[in-house]
RNA sequence: GCGGUAGUAGCUCAGUUGGUAGAGCAUCAGCUUCCCAAGCUGAGGGUCGCGAGUUCGAGCCUCGUCUACCGCUCCA
């Protein structure tokens, strides 16, 4: 393990070194959990976005992309459920070091003084035998009757609490009670924080007229809130997808581990309308689909699997996740869930606007059932980039540093280099590059010797090497180098933008999907 | 947010009980070079994360703060 994460130090160190990602803000001591792509990131990042996008839209006609604003009307996070499930107030326990949510604590408390009265029911039960009145019972019991009272004098201090946000009360309750730190057993209690998941600003620029609006904290809503605009304008008929990438922000408690978890950061989200009754079978189609997806990239097969959700999310009735093995063990890449139609209901019911498709087949209305797949940008970066990454050793006690992106995705497709720099070989080069170039991110280097300029396009991942040499003057071929294996052949000049392509292109990725 | 560890050049690090900063690699200019880094010459680059304090004097000591990694926690 402790050799683990030192691959993962070394590959953070990589990522800067060469461009790939930067820390925010860096010379004002960095922000955290932001992070900048470089001029070698933002092409891996394009990339894996374009393998995506084309992945659903192209090859699926019936799935199409929108791009809908950050900003949203600030209901619908009401309706989505965010406001509510996003503010959760929170205590730790000085001693144990464990947090919990305070309102889950005092309900817990509640649900005890429960139980100690369906105790004494109980007792009397078994005393009196059939002749129980139970109701009786729990009306005249004393014993009862002061549990109740309790219970019920708590309840009202607490859920006016609650409505009110008071969160010294909710902590002074704590107290009250007597509760105690199930692990440590002791009262050794801090504040009650609130912690605000969702980002908030103002628009309107005068102070009066402002509303708060978030910073959405998934994509996913601005497909829903666009359902009807789509599939009328699209003329779309179910079973059919809308897919997004973009932004998406949360104020995570804490965040970490490089680019894996970030307050800013990019999702690509698809979400699938179908029948009702139909989900379970797409649910299962699309778990396959994405996998087939990730391997077709060639990372490996045994970096995967599935973790499907037993405890599942208010929304959900099945929910899985692709992980992939990282530095720091396996963690969710993608989520593939089972939304019901949760969230179109929803929008119906705070919007007030028939959200519903009429079936031609059936002949009958209903609100769609949901399946949404939804895959983070950067732990999909951060995947290719930890799997890519080697220390190769070579003959003669050598190593090198060696990306083994998937050569669809690297950011810089071929290197051109003049193997002196003299004779007019650069010239020569010159002439290659401006040839390819239209098609290809090609880089042209001529400082150094030839085996450090295999280096260092070897530490960014660059599929291949096209070196000019004096033969190149005479028959116009150059050496073509590939980087995973090193080796060298010779190449007409004519002949390589079929050969590079052949390789580099999204196509051969897309075209094992089928 | 709590605890642990760390922060000196682009990267990896050295810096002796406190005396005004170094190395290797990298970068740049030039030379050399007919295929896998580390050949030669020269150059640039650091207010030692930031801010206070102690001291005649702080990279080194004290406090605060920021950032990162690890553990806990959280994760729609």
């Amino acid at each position: 393990m402790a050799q683990q994460e030192d691959v993962f130090k070394k590959i953070i160190s990589h990522a800067k070194e060469y461009g790939f990602v930067f820390p925010s803000s860096e010379i004002y001591d960095g922000l955290s959990a932001v992070y900048d792509y470089g001029q070698n990131g933002v092409e891996l990042k394009n990339n894996i976005k374009r393998y995506w996008w084309e992945a659903m839209t192209l090859l699926h006609e019936n799935i199409v992309g929108i791009d809908s604003a950050i900003f949203m009307h600030p209901t619908i996070w009401k309706a989505s459920g965010h406001v509510d499930a996003f503010n959760d107030p929170l205590i730790d326990n000085r001693d144990s070091k464990k947090r919990y949510r305070a309102d889950v604590l005092i309900e817990d408390q509640i649900a005890k003084i429960e139980e100690k009265i369906d105790k004494e029911v109980a007792k009397a039960a078994k005393r009196f035998g059939d002749s129980f009145d139970e109701a009786m019972f729990r009306q005249t019991n004393p014993r009862v009757l002061e549990h109740q009272a309790k219970r019920d004098a708590l309840h009202e201090r607490y859920s006016k609490a609650m409505n009110d946000n008071n969160l010294d009360e909710l902590r002074q309750i704590i107290i009250d009670e007597e509760i105690v730190d199930p692990i440590s057993g002791t009262k050794n209690w801090t504040d009650v924080r609130q912690f605000n998941l969702m980002f908030r600003t103002e628009m309107g620029s005068t102070a009066d007229g402002a509303m708060t609006v978030y910073l959405r904290p998934e994509t996913a809503q601005g497909i829903f809130v666009n359902y009807l605009n789509v599939q009328k304008t699209g003329r779309m008929r179910i079973p059919f997808g809308i897919a997004q990438i973009g932004k998406a922000f949360r104020n995570e408690i804490v965040a970490r581990q490089f680019i894996f978890r970030m307050r800013e950061f990019e999702q690509m989200e698809m979400q699938f309308f179908v029948r009702p009754g139909s989900e379970i079978e797409w649910f299962k189609k699309w778990k396959e689909t994405r996998l087939k997806w990730h391997k077709a990239l060639g990372l490996g097969d045994e970096k995967y699997r599935y973790h499907d959700h037993e405890k599942l999310a208010h929304y959900a009735n099945a929910a899985t996740d692709i992980e992939f093995q990282m530095p720091f063990g396996f963690k969710e890449v993608e989520g593939i869930h089972s939304r019901t139609n949760f969230d179109l209901s929803q929008h119906e019911k705070f919007s007030g606007k028939k959200i519903q498709y009429f079936d031609p087949e059936l002949n009958e209305s209903y609100v769609p059932y949901v399946i949404e797949t939804s895959i983070g940008v950067d732990r999909m970066f951060l995947s290719v980039l930890c799997s890519s990454y080697e220390e190769q050793p070579l003959e003669g006690g050598d190593t090198r540093v060696v990306l083994h992106l998937p050569e669809a995705l690297a950011p810089v497709k071929c290197a051109v280099m003049p193997l002196v720099r003299k004779d007019g070989l650069p010239e020569k080069a010159r002439e290659i590059v401006n040839d390819l170039k239209f098609d290809f991110n090609t880089h042209y280097e001529e400082k150094d010797s030839i085996g450090k300029r295999y280096r260092r396009q070897d530490a960014i991942g660059t599929p291949f090497c096209i070196t000019v040499d004096h033969q190149t003057l005479e028959d116009n071929t150059v050496t073509l180098r590939e980087r995973d294996t090193m080796e060298q052949k010779r190449v007409a000049i004519a002949d390589l933008h079929a050969l590079i392509h052949d390789r580099v292109s999204l196509n051969s990725l897309l075209r094992k999907l089928g």
